[in-house]
DNA sequence: GATAAGTCTACTATTTCACTAGAGATGGCA
DNA sequence: TGCCATCTCTAGTGAAATAGTAGACTTATC
């Protein structure tokens, strides 16, 4: 029942870009988020790519480029971000609804083992199915403010520029 | 998220016995699990082997010998089958109830993949922990009941040792 | 055009998985 | 007692997945 270390990191990394656009910083690079999450760049970056082909994440290349979320966090659903990296959420193929795949017992309608893992496969889409970004990123930020934790990829001292940055997210919501 | 074979095996196993002894046929050998669920020999003889050190099943060698569970179904939980063979339930090791391991993050108080996958390892306990093998058994055998299915290890045809054995299982609830 | 970013492809070491093999121990029965 | 069917223990093995590393390439900014 093991999450890969792919689909953790991607996760982490979605929650960082979560954070830090919600901060007013909607764009980071890998350097940052590896060094943040103490993660090999070069694997990283891989998996960042992962996230852009599906669509998770934008990237600006060149200088001053980096990653950062290609729709609202409210729109991405968990579940999806690991089935994109990991499969299928089923233990078994036999009970995956994205990926199905007949299983060695003769007779599925009578299996028990399918009937048990059916369940299982349900607990675990009906938690990362209805899951978003956007609910991770809130209540982590509720509860780093709660508990007087130095939040993440937040700017000590504001600038004039960074003063912009907030005009502008409050004008366009 | 996947399920092992090996635990596949060990359920699929199970069940089985705890179907055969529901119909009076206390004890099987690994060749008639074996061709059940078609699997291959060898490797159900190590699994029912770790299922014995388990605590779940119990062997007689030598003619006649075989497997019969080693306890009444309803006191095996799912959960701890799987556990004994795969390891936690947990997705990742720091929010594991019966092996945590602190992971790379550097509070876990505040992170945002620990609180989501406390909720998947949960709702993975809630099932395997709460549905034993009784539960399953009994789900499967009515289906098959109910569908008019032939149901495995039952006997055609009932002689005097079966009556025997029968009178046997009901002066002994 | 130098530099700092992401991209793409290939490679690799390690581990895990799912078995296979075979000698050994044990119990029932002739 | 000896035979044979059964479980037991230990070792080995091929394939696949995992978790990276490496490096040449492209793109954007200054």
């Amino acid at each position: 029942m093991n999450l890969s270390k792919r689909s953790e990191y991607a996760l982490r990394a979605l929650i960082d870009l979560g954070l830090a656009a919600e901060l007013g910083r909607p764009m980071l690079q890998v350097t940052e988020l590896a060094a943040k999450e103490k993660l090999p760049v070069k694997f990283l970056e891989q998996i960042l790519t992962q996230l852009r082909t599906g669509g998770y994440v934008e990237t600006k290349r060149g200088k001053l480029g980096g990653y950062s979320l290609a729709k609202d966090a409210s729109r991405i659903k968990l579940g999806a971000v690991i089935r994109l990296l990991d499969g299928p959420l089923a233990p078994i193929a036999c009970v995956s609804q994205s990926d199905y795949r007949r299983c060695t017992c003769p007779d599925e309608a009578h299996c028990g083992l399918r009937m048990l893992m059916l369940d299982v496969r349900n607990a675990i889409a009906r938690v990362l199915d209805r899951t978003t970004l956007a609910q991770i990123v809130e209540i982590t930020m509720r509860k780093m403010r709660r508990d007087k934790v130095p939040v993440p990829f937040a700017r000590q001292a504001f600038g004039l520029s960074d003063l912009l940055v907030l005009a502008q997210r409050k004008s366009v919501p």
